[in-house]
RNA sequence: CGGAGCGUGGCGCAGUCUGGUAGCGCACUUGACUGGGGGUCAAGGGGUCGCUGGUUCGAGUCCAGUCGCUCCGACCA
């Protein structure tokens, strides 16, 4: 992508009302705009970066052997009033009527509709196990959205719901998400630590958090240190086998949030290894059983040729925060500092002459190369002071900065700086497009 | 929802107490000089001061209402 033709808003400036670093970032990069309390456009470079963690989510998933729909974001009234929840969930539902004064809804989660649609499609045990799952915009009307898209009201998450004959099955269903989870967070360049945690207004008895330490997150967490340095399963993992060992060696560990900490219980881990911090929730997985499926009767014949009710969990990552968390974890006082595998372009390529026919040329023809060896470029074509594109290109973080100008024409060599270590090093400009092109593709590739 | 604030060119702010020609920095436009980590000089353009009503000869400023946003607390991917 020519920069010139790009829409790319940055601010010189902090703008006034962003407290943590990603929320800042985010608005100074020209990632996104708000348009309400809670409520962000997103421009194009965030546009990318959202796109790119929803296709790793959604890569997982697949992988875990999870099938992708989509569910519509508004709901019908009468579909929670099945399962009791259309008056309990309270003011946080937004609710709206039609032209009719038919009640409807924005939908916060999506159990009650997957329930109809699984109910509608499935008679017997013979069609179990299941795992449904879609990508799909929220709206929860929180009583105080903040922190940019940490918690915003409109939110893009992923939510799976598995479908099990009875507990012993769903419980493999669990650790499928469990494990791909691990593999999601770990891909997406982030430390997530699993945690024992309350299930919440949703119910049941078998619930992980995943957590990003960060400084600036909401949720005050417990955990024992050994769990960051845990090796995530790899991608020939088999989630037709055995995934209790990899849960069973994740939860053996201390690990909780706050709702849960039992402090006697974390007393007792060696104190070298105690971690009590502040953590953002990418991730929150329930096991609830019969909640949903016994009041919609959502059932199956057994091999008895009796009903029964299906066993239901469900599998949340919060996409759009998880933008946020990335960029807690990878910035510095310059800009982000993405990871390959969510960087918006994998390079920058600064012209710092542009309008100098041979500085052009140079330019054009690196561009042509790079992105037809498949490397996303974002190519600085426009004009003004070098000063002005490296902060911009600092700013905007992606992993490679490529600098042509006069000097190295002259030289033959081009400048690349690695915006990871932000170490800078010359390579000649006739290696360059080999080169870079096969770092980006090592950095892309993951077991 | 309780408490505290803020709405003035695209962004960050001053001006409001004490009513009297709407300002500053950045950004933007044009030209020149420049050019390897946010340049220099010169000349420009852009604002019904959130909205509605009131007081007044006169309101960004005072009064009332209203909308929006932010921060602190209880909820949550």
């Amino acid at each position: 992508m020519r920069l010139s033709r790009y829409y790319l808003p940055v601010l010189k400036e902090t703008p006034s009302e962003a407290q943590i670093a990603s929320h800042r970032l985010m608005l100074r990069a020209g990632m996104i705009r708000q348009e309400g309390a809670g409520i962000y456009a997103w421009l194009p470079l965030g546009f990318r970066v959202l796109k790119k963690i929803e296709q790793i989510v959604r890569e997982e998933q697949d992988r875990a052997g999870a099938a992708e729909m989509l569910m519509p974001t508004i709901q019908q009234a009468d579909l929670w009033r099945e399962s009791g929840r259309y008056d309990a969930y309270g003011k946080e539902m937004l609710r709206i009527t039609d032209r009719a004064d038919r009640e409807m809804l924005f939908g916060p989660t999506n159990e009650e509709m997957i329930t109809e649609i699984f109910r509608a499609g499935v008679r017997s045990y013979k069609d179990l196990p299941k795992i449904l799952y879609h990508i799909q915009w929220k709206f929860r009307d929180e009583i105080r959205p903040r922190f940019g898209v940490m918690r915003g009201r409109e939110f893009l998450m992923k939510d799976s719901y598995s479908f099990d004959i009875d507990e012993e099955s769903a419980r493999k269903s669990y650790y499928k998400m469990f494990v791909a989870y691990l593999r999601t967070f770990a891909r997406l360049g982030v430390k997530a630590i699993p945690m024992r945690a309350d299930t919440g207004p949703i119910g049941g008895d078998l619930s992980h958090e995943f957590i990003v330490l960060a400084e600036t997150g909401e949720s005050a967490v417990f955990c024992d240190k050994r769990l960051v340095e845990m090796d995530t399963p790899k991608k020939d993992v088999d989630f037709d086998g055995d995934l209790k060992p990899i849960f069973d060696q994740f939860t053996s560990l201390y690990a909780a949030t706050d709702e849960m900490h039992d402090k006697s219980e974390f007393d007792s881990v060696d104190q070298k290894h105690q971690v009590s911090a502040r953590g953002i929730e990418v991730g929150h997985i329930f096991f609830f059983g019969e909640k949903y499926s016994k009041p919609m009767k959502a059932v199956v014949a057994g091999s008895d040729g009796s009903e029964i009710p299906v066993q239901m969990g469900s599998y949340g990552v919060g996409v759009s925060r998880l933008m946020g968390a990335i960029i807690e974890a990878y910035h510095d006082e310059n800009g982000c500092k993405w990871p390959m595998p969510v960087a918006p372009y994998h390079v920058g390529l600064v012209n710092l002459r542009s309008g100098d026919e041979d500085c052009d040329a140079a330019c054009d023809k690196i561009y042509k190369e790079l992105t037809s060896k498949g490397v996303e470029v974002l190519y600085d074509d426009t004009g003004g002071r070098p000063g002005e594109k490296f902060a911009r290109m600092d700013l905007i973080g992606l992993p490679y900065q490529l600098v042509i100008g006069p000097r190295g024409i002259k030289s033959g060599e081009a400048e690349v700086k690695n915006r990871t270590t932000d170490e800078r090093e010359t390579i000649a400009i006739d290696k360059v497009t080999e080169i870079i092109s096969g770092r980006v593709a090592d950095a892309l590739d993951y077991a």
